[in-house]
RNA sequence: UGGGGGAUGGUCUAAUGGUAAGACGGCGGACUCUGACUCCGCUUAUCGGGGUUCGAAUCCCUGUCCCCCAGCCA
């Protein structure tokens, strides 16, 4: 349900988009072809969920098709578990690869074959230099670096000692595949790049078969040009790698010749992206896990109650530049609520209850009330709630003495109970010692059934309610920003844990919610009304004492009068 | 400091030599049986300085500021 992509196409192209629009219509291009390009080496996020969008969202618009292609060229760090939360991950964001599930690692071989080639072409040559030497030579960034003692070996030799790097004759980093360009390149990437290291760990698709890996630059411009893509999209900091990625492909004389074209990765506010930052929060346990609802990792969003469609909107209105940009935390919560403003039922939630009493009710009488299910959706029904003469309502609608424009219950106040009755409060009671309320006395006018009064008198306030002998009791985790600050990693001398949000869960044990929402499937969605979002939790909790997670508050401006 | 990029309201994105536009936020108002939603209005921008041009965000020169690159990570 929902998964139909949001597209407004009144939206000028983002510059990527004209390209790919430009080559359509030129022919150079009738079926543009991209891919999503991650490494299996930890959770996907929202900084990916960009990515995803707009991979798959071009093939998707222009009639082409996106490939999943794992960059799986460093054992060291990869995981067979972090592919399959991946494959998860983008399939649950509504989008399909069809066929086009390739790894990395299935094109070695061929890679392997490649770099022969450049021996060959006398354009790589194996070299003998310590990790430590390598860097000593590659020089500054205003210095020019110093050639290899090895960089003029023989073709022959340099293939024997790669044939012999390959077959396991030498030892992790002793020696090197190295692209022979240029040592004085002002582009550091160009001086001469290592292509293959030795690196004995088990790959989780090939196993031991190899203990050579390709780098990154020489294994990319590769599995793309094998898998015919045309428009190969990256973030900002790859821009120099393009040099290199021209090369290998311009050297090899390859007949697929990809474009590389970088756009700027996403940074929220209230949150930091790295996938190393990420790690430690898991790590150093100040979130339960990959999926904790506070992280902004797609399955942490999918856990928190987003939609995939929320986060799809998102993406697109967030737009693609090439300008480092910080996108507002507000921006992403209010495409959840804007989405689950039209799809959520609506139901009644007291949060911190207290209770009232209606003095003029009868004590054994109960009656029923319908409630329309969606304000704006009547074809999403409507349900019966009882209601009694002892009720809940929500604590901070109550105030005995109430501040200005404050228009809920207060002594000698009238106010609607949402879809019930007008009541008046006429007294309240409290704890001695605390000087807490813990009863509010009221009185209801019989002639308001239904929330409205015959004689056309209006109520500034209408507060939600819960009958106390029918409301069923749960859990409901409030959730908020991870971090407190805009910029938790902004200062580099300062650690981005320090800047963790202490409130950022609130558990409340003591809630009360609609009988019938016992029946809600975990992971779905629902509006307390007055309150904000929430989605059942997925594991926790038991079917008579559900636990809730808030995705969301609502909009509320009477906060914002109150400060 | 060498190289690669970038700079448009508070934020993000357009305008590709021809009226600086849209979205979000903020503020104000209307509506309302959710202080929600919806609707209306307002606010605020071309990094600085020169130049070319009838006309410059756009082209040229110059300056400033910001980001990325010195992994056998991706």
């Amino acid at each position: 349900m929902n998964n139909d992509t949001p597209t407004d196409r009144s939206r000028p192209l983002d510059f990527i988009r004209q390209i790919v629009a430009e080559d359509q219509k030129s022919g150079k291009h009738p079926q543009p072809v991209t891919r999503f390009p991650p490494e299996p080496n930890g959770f996907l996020h929202i900084g990916h969920a960009k990515s995803i969008c707009l991979n798959f969202g071009i093939s998707n618009e222009f009639g082409g098709r996106c490939h999943l292609r794992f960059d799986d060229t460093n054992p060291s760090k990869e995981e067979a578990a972090y592919v399959e939360s991946i494959k998860r991950d983008v399939r649950w964001l509504g989008f399909d690869w069809h066929e086009h599930l390739h790894y990395a690692s299935d094109y070695f071989e061929q890679i392997c074959h490649f770099a022969e080639r450049l021996i060959e072409l006398g354009k790589a040559y194996v070299c003998d230099l310590t990790g430590e030497q390598i860097r000593a030579y590659r020089g500054t960034l205003t210095e020019p670096g110093r050639e290899s003692p090895y960089r003029n070996r023989s073709v022959e030799e340099n293939l024997r000692l790669f044939r012999e790097m390959r077959a396991g004759i030498y030892g992790d980093g002793e020696r090197v595949l190295r692209a022979k360009i240029d040592m004085a390149s002002p582009i550091i990437l160009m001086r001469d790049p290592v292509l293959y290291r030795i690196l004995r760990a088990p790959h989780h698709r090939t196993g031991d078969a190899w203990c050579i890996y390709p780098m990154y630059d020489f294994t990319h411009c590769l599995s793309d040009m094998l898998e015919s893509i045309t428009h190969s999209l990256c973030t900002l900091e790859f821009q120099d790698n393009r040099q290199l990625y021209d090369w290998v492909l311009d050297t090899l004389q390859t007949p697929c010749h990809p474009r590389q074209i970088e756009f700027a990765r996403l940074n929220l506010t209230y949150t930091v992206m790295s996938k190393r930052k990420l790690l430690q929060l898991v790590t150093d346990g100040h979130v339960d896990g990959w999926d904790d609802p506070r992280m902004l990792t797609i399955s942490g969003l999918r856990r928190r109650g987003y939609t995939p469609r929320a986060i799809r909107t998102f993406c697109e209105q967030i737009g693609i530049g090439k300008k480092e940009s910080w996108i507002d935390m507000g921006v992403l919560e209010n495409a959840i609520r804007d989405d689950l403003n039209e799809t959520a039922p609506r139901a009644m939630g007291v949060l911190d209850p207290v209770k009232v009493v209606i003095d003029n009710y009868p004590d054994d009488q109960v009656e029923f009330i319908e409630a329309r299910n969606h304000p704006q959706r009547p074809e999403l029904g409507s349900r019966s709630l009882p209601f009694s003469r002892e009720l809940y309502i929500e604590r901070e609608d109550f105030r005995e003495t109430p501040p200005g424009k404050f228009f809920r219950l207060a002594p000698g106040r009238e106010v609607r109970l949402r879809y019930a009755y007008y009541i008046t409060c006429v007294s309240c009671e409290k704890d001695p010692q605390t000087g807490e309320i813990t009863v509010i006395h009221c009185t209801y006018d019989p002639q308001t059934k239904g929330g409205s009064s015959p004689d056309g008198r209006k109520v500034k306030g209408t507060i939600h309610w819960l009958s106390a002998a029918h409301a069923a009791p749960c859990t409901i985790n409030l959730y908020d920003r991870l971090f407190a600050v805009e910029h938790p990693d902004g200062d580099k001398a300062v650690d981005f844990k320090e800047h963790l949000n202490p409130h950022s869960l609130h558990t409340l044990t003591r809630c009360l919610v609609e009988t019938s929402l016992a029946d809600l499937p975990p992971g779905s969605q629902v509006q307390f009304e007055r309150q904000g979002y929430f989605c059942r939790d997925l594991d926790s909790g038991t079917p008579d004492h559900p636990v809730f997670n808030r995705i969301v508050t609502l909009r509320d401006s009477w906060a914002k009068v109150n400060n």
